[in-house]
DNA sequence: GGCATTACTCGCACACTGTTCGAGGTGACT
DNA sequence: AGTCACCTCGAACAGTGTGCGAGTAATGCC
């Protein structure tokens, strides 16, 4: 039972460069295609080598290990969420709850990778930076800018992970929505049998005719005004 | 690019068995305690028969493959989390709240995996249908219901899954918390230099010696409580 | 110019991983 | 006694991340 002190990318100081050949940004980019053309499970160091041109381990000369690259990787991921410098707290925390969501559903691979990788990149910092500034700004006191800007990101964070990961199921099968529905049909209905409120939902849903890919994205917008609501009146 | 039809562990009829041997449930209890034990890196096919005596490959006659193992030991954690059948909204709301963030605390590795792993379990149907229920109750009207409660349950996992990664990273390093800090502090004053909100932030932090860990509970309080005023609002 | 040093590339090898296949065994029922 | 479903498992395959050490190429220095 090893352990290793902490250590992440951006708390290593980085190479000097000499301009030539493999770059880390270059690295980067090309692990970006992979992942969004093929997905998490795709990603290796081997075929990142091949893409580039390279071996495998001539990227170990530019990244410590694959979490790192990772790491790196993810920080780009942040970097779409671009937040205003000046403007209300409640605009500001609906831009970043927005562009996350946004950003993840650009990038599906980080959904099972977000707030599990410390996010330490400078976009990943930029961002949080400009959302606080927005909460100090509103009036929050004390560490309740603090807190109230956590809400804001949790809520984000795992609102979009489930919906973004349930898409990402539905693509792998290949299948269409209303397939997978009618796949499940009758053991969501077994399972149903002793969980009425469950079964009344689903079957307003039915009756409803409602899009649930449209509903989760109004689900989103119902919450994060609710929670936003609830934060307002902890401003006095 | 060849897509496999959507399957899941609830999809499928269980096996007939003759209760000799190997069962299902063995296997998944002996699961649970590795992954607590070693944590999700651990898990393998092998070391998993090795601790039940068997061969790796045995395991096959009773779980499809990982994945379904997966699943199938994700909701066990559900299972911790029991909600009360005919209580208050608000109160359900905070059972399940609190209850969800103990269960992965109980269970750290599972923070990568909640939210992506889809929850089709029993326990994890039976919590969905007595959270639903308490906010049918409640007087949320039409599909408010749903929205309302993915709110909750968005908020719940937005908030535990970073937190308990946060702690898995802490022990894996084997530093104390204090430790990490001060290895990380160069680094990031430096980054903090063009980011005077969070600079000023951890100022704060270091004057009013806060417990970082204590802060997270109180934070997960605050906005649990913010988002339940603003979804009470919305009741009329 | 020559030479040493640094910056980088990469093939090999190791210890693993999940999973398929097919051969075997074991008990219950006919 | 024979059949059949249930179950176990060793061998093998195609991968994985990564440490090591040898090799190459460009730079800095005299």
């Amino acid at each position: 039972m090893s352990v290793k002190p902490f250590s992440s990318v951006w708390t290593r100081e980085r190479k000097g460069t000499r301009e030539q050949g493999l770059s880390r940004d270059q690295i980067v980019r090309a692990a970006l295609e992979l992942l969004d053309a093929e997905g998490l499970d795709a990603l290796s160091m081997r075929k990142l080598g091949a893409r580039l041109g390279a071996g495998a381990t001539s990227l170990y000369w530019h990244v410590a290990n694959k979490d790192e690259l990772i790491e790196l990787v993810m920080d780009e991921v942040y970097a779409a969420v671009v937040l205003p410098e000046a403007a209300d707290w409640r605009e500001t925390a609906r831009v970043f709850a927005y562009g996350m969501r946004h950003a993840v559903f650009e990038h599906p691979w980080s959904a099972s990778l977000i707030g599990v990788v410390p996010a330490l990149g400078p976009n990943a910092l930029t961002a949080s930076d400009r959302l606080m500034g927005a909460f100090a700004r509103a009036g929050f006191e004390g560490i309740d800018v603090d807190y109230a800007m956590t809400a804001v990101v949790s809520y984000t964070l795992g609102a979009t992970i489930p919906e973004v990961a349930f898409l990402t199921v539905l693509e792998a099968t290949g299948q269409s929505l209303a397939d997978l529905q009618s796949a499940v049909e009758p053991i969501v209905m077994k399972a149903m049998a002793d969980r009425p409120n469950l079964l009344k939902r689903y079957e307003s849903y039915a009756s409803e005719g409602v899009d649930p890919l449209v509903a989760r994205r109004l689900a989103f917008e119902f919450g994060l005004t609710a929670l936003l609501d609830g934060l307002g009146t902890r401003l006095r």
